[in-house]
DNA sequence: CAGTATAACGCATAATTATAGAAAATATAT
DNA sequence: ATATATTTTCTATAATTATGCGTTATACTG
């Protein structure tokens, strides 16, 4: 029964890792890593951790509701350029996205500048550059 | 059955003037309104207008999804003074506010102006700023 | 330590939504 | 009109999620 703590954290290492629709998703993912319980417990986890459903029917923490929402809303394209990440928004938008990707903790990025439909970030190599450029589109769901 | 055209309006201007939580409790709205039908074809009415239901457990239009998500993630408060409204937003969200509440169909202001996280808008009177104020409130479910 | 309170859980089942299949209504073709 | 095809609907049921209740584990108190 002091299982329930670290479930909870494996919930938020499944979720963020991969797209969960059910909850019996959860519970088998769950089980492959030694957490073993219900549907019922998961229903209930999901309740406590404040876990919701997209409309397009994935789990995602409550703290990145906010982010994925705005990213979807907002995000038009993501483009490379070496060690440079140049975000499309819709007009007038490119503050807000990079407010709310700087406020996120997406260790990746050295710094970003904001016009007014585009964004540049600013990553230590390309590498990094392109597992930033697939985080952002992981957020975009729909 | 040339019921179905007629029940999606019925069911576009329900969902618009209150909160459906579930397809039965839209049967019985339905009902009311000389709509008589079975949940399983609210489920088909659902899935064929593109319906939502948001993570607040709250149906809305497709075509409203946008302008609710950006009202409920980026409008911190709305205020008058007389026929003008003062829209407060998330630093650097003004101009994309704006643009989605001029994109909208809120027959209400004459114009407006963005900042960084304030929007003025200018009503008619102020009988009108105030519908404008509600129907913002409106989207902002939760 | 025993006794009691609280938290976590499973089982069974309720509540909500989706869908397969048949029937009825409507449209189209002959 | 009659026959055929398509659309719309309902019934029944499956799939998914939530919850009442009893049980067990853990914590707390004296």
């Amino acid at each position: 029964m002091r299982q329930r703590n670290a479930r909870h954290e494996a919930i938020r290492e499944i979720v963020r890792s991969r797209y969960i629709h059910t909850q019996r998703d959860l519970v088998e993912e769950l089980a492959t890593r030694g957490f073993v319980c219900t549907q019922a417990t998961i229903s209930r986890d999901i309740s406590d951790m404040g876990l919701r459903k997209l409309t397009e029917g994935v789990y995602i923490l409550a703290e990145d509701v906010h982010l994925q929402r705005i990213v979807s809303d907002l995000v038009l394209d993501v483009v490379l350029a070496n060690n440079l990440v140049v975000v499309k928004t819709e007009t007038g938008s490119a503050q807000a996205v990079a407010a709310a990707l700087d406020a996120a903790d997406l260790p990746l990025l050295l710094g970003s500048i904001a016009g007014d439909d585009t964004i540049l970030i600013i990553a230590q190599d390309e590498e990094r550059a392109k597992a930033f450029k697939a985080a952002v589109n992981k957020l975009k769901v729909q």
